[in-house]
DNA sequence: CCCCCCCC
């Protein structure tokens, strides 16, 4: 009824190669861990003729055992393991680790013990054990050092000397501050710059790398003397052999990795490329979340993400508001097929490189969840790798999602700018005036408009303000260095500039006149209201030039309709709650949907 | 030994 590998326990402790048996999963056991490591389990596995219990169960698997996908009975397929050894009192013990398991028939089905199995004898366990296949690494205290001296001193020219040796490794997924003297072989996915710091407890440089093979992957730092050693030798995407580094429990603060541990380069550490035989060690691996569920994410989440760049804006300074460091930041637009789109944020270097045209496809490796005015957003950290156009599967079937239609129909998007709200409604005047005649704008509601400034008022643009937050009226100069706040109903020696643009704005279809204050107004002016402030105390040539500059820009306004009465007269207002600049090289990021009618309008008004 | 990820 049901066909176990027998005798493949033994066999497999041998060192020998079983491809993919069947075993019998008759129990397991929680190992216990130290504080800030994932759990580790060991099974007791029988192939029908022998029992063993030295089996490990690769933690990303974990999952299989809490959702009881493993429960006793199970009859499975061991698709991938590696064998390793740990020292376990003094003596060396082999382990079979497992790292890829497929149930065939559950426990509950099965329901008995198959056959009669008999402990194995784990004895000669230090014998040095030959593989051809990589796949089953192992590795022996005996062996180590010989291989270690032949591999790693040569220096890079001579690396086909051992490349059809059976070298010793092992696998990522044990390494451990417990094991020492040990090799892995692992491909580079990522490697980062070399940054500098200083701080309280000194000042270096370091650069890191995150290593990959089939059982795991690491995160491994090389600071200041190794920094400049290995810096140059390592390339990204290429296998090397690693050995002698010094491991420690991982922040996972600041990696997504899959690993309790970190490893550290030292004065010992050699690193040596590896040319052949890497096809079994694997590229870049992604748990990539559906952009539609990084809504439910919380903030600071990092999380993997692969989508199509659909619009992309262009670099921005910015001023980091706590250490005045100037920063640079482009936000691109992905979108997937869970139908929703998001705003990625790249920082520094890779903002300034990017090319999004052509819509490119994107896969980010630990971007950083974060929240701003009620949406979701992303933002590539430190940590995050960025690969455009990956040569993967799950890319070629988003693109041929893209390349069929439609699929901006009904995005959600997830991210609010400052600038546009998604949920407003883009109106010309006309439409708007046809709006609230309907019923559709009620009037508190906002709506956006793509206009041109034709005048803006000079009068009382820029004026002295109460100083206390909550009041900002305008004060009345006294003329001897005191202000007055009539709301207030106080003097004050100082004040601070306030904005107040009252402009005409035009489209094809009508104008209005709408006030922007303060920081909305600073975007439209293109200058602090302090500066505008001084500007017209110092050179009121140089304040008026100014202000005439802002005449003819275009915007999206987003705009609120208020009715008020004034002088008993009911008056509608236009208050101007944002601005997104329009100029050519702008990518409508907040439009997708509706580049259509802004097209339209630019064609009306070129008339 | 480091990086807590920037801005609207």
């Amino acid at each position: 009824m049901y066909n176990l590998t027998k005798g493949a326990l033994d066999e497999i402790m041998n060192g020998v190669d079983i491809k993919k048996p069947v075993l019998q999963i008759l129990g397991y056991k929680k190992i216990p861990s130290s504080i800030n490591t994932d759990d580790r389990y060991r099974l007791l596995l029988s192939d029908g003729d022998r029992l063993n219990s030295f089996t490990m169960l690769v933690t990303h698997l974990n999952h299989l055992i809490t959702n009881n996908s493993l429960t006793q009975y199970t009859v499975c397929k061991i698709l991938n393991y590696a064998l390793t050894s740990v020292n376990n009192n003094g003596k060396e013990r082999r382990i079979m680790l497992i790292l890829d398991i497929e149930v065939l028939f559950p426990g509950n089905e099965v329901g008995y013990k198959i056959g009669n199995p008999t402990n194995t004898d784990n004895k000669s366990r230090l014998e040095y054990v030959t593989t051809s296949n990589t796949s089953t690494a192992t590795s022996c205290q005996t062996s180590n050092s010989t291989i270690e001296k032949n591999i790693l001193n040569h220096d890079t020219s001579s690396t086909s000397f051992y490349i059809n040796h059976s070298i010793s490794t092992i696998p990522i997924a044990i390494l451990s501050p417990y094991q020492n003297r040990w090799i892995i072989k692992a491909r580079v996915t990522n490697k980062s710059a070399i940054k500098t710091w200083s701080n309280s407890r000194g000042e270096g440089k370091l650069f890191s790398m995150d290593l990959i093979d089939e059982s795991g992957e690491i995160r491994c730092v090389a600071f200041n003397q190794q920094c400049d050693n290995f810096y140059h030798l390592i390339d990204v995407g290429n296998v090397y052999y690693i050995s002698r580094c010094k491991l420690k429990t991982a922040n996972k603060q600041f990696s997504t990795l899959k690993n309790d541990y970190e490893m550290t380069i030292t004065d010992d550490t050699m690193i040596s490329p590896c040319h052949k035989n890497c096809d079994n060690i694997p590229m870049q691996q992604f748990d990539f979340c559906p952009i539609s569920q990084v809504e439910s994410k919380e903030q600071n989440n990092l999380i993997d993400v692969l989508g199509v760049v659909t619009t992309f804006n262009d670099i921005q300074h910015i001023t980091q508001r706590t250490t005045g460091k100037e920063l640079i930041k482009r936000d691109i637009n992905l979108i997937d097929d869970s139908g929703a789109m998001i705003c990625v944020a790249l920082w520094g270097k890779e903002a300034e490189d990017f090319d999004g045209f052509n819509n490119p496809i994107l896969a980010i490796k630990g971007a950083r969840v974060g929240e701003f005015n009620g949406g979701k957003n992303l933002s590539l950290i430190n940590s995050s790798v960025l690969k455009k156009d990956p040569d993967i599967p799950e890319a070629h079937k988003l693109r041929k999602w893209y390349a069929a239609a439609n699929h901006l129909e009904n995005v959600k998007f997830l991210s609010r700018s400052s600038g546009g709200d998604f949920n407003t409604p883009l109106y010309t005047f006309r439409e708007m005036t046809e709006a609230q005649l309907g019923g559709k704008l009620n009037f508190t509601d906002l709506y956006k408009v793509v206009a041109t400034i034709n005048l803006i008022r000079v009068e009382n643009s820029v004026y002295k303000a109460c100083p206390i937050d909550s009041c900002r009226k305008k004060l009345i100069d006294q003329s001897t260095g005191i202000f007055r706040c009539e709301k207030c109903n106080k003097d004050y020696p100082n004040f601070v500039y306030r904005l107040l643009a009252n402009m005409n704005i035009a489209d094809a279809t009508g104008n209005r006149w709408v006030i922007a204050f303060n920081e909305v107004a600073e975007k439209i002016l293109g200058i602090s209201a302090q500066e505008l402030g001084e500007l017209k105390e110092n050179d009121n040539d140089d304040y008026m030039e100014k202000l005439n500059e802002a005449n003819f820009k275009r915007f999206i306004f987003s705009l609120r309709v208020k009715s008020e009465v004034f002088q008993d007269e009911m008056r509608i207002k236009h208050t101007c709650t944002s601005v997104v600049p329009l100029n050519y090289k702008t990518h409508l990021t907040y439009l997708i949907d509706e580049v259509s009618k802004v097209v339209h309008i630019e064609k009306l008004e070129s008339n």
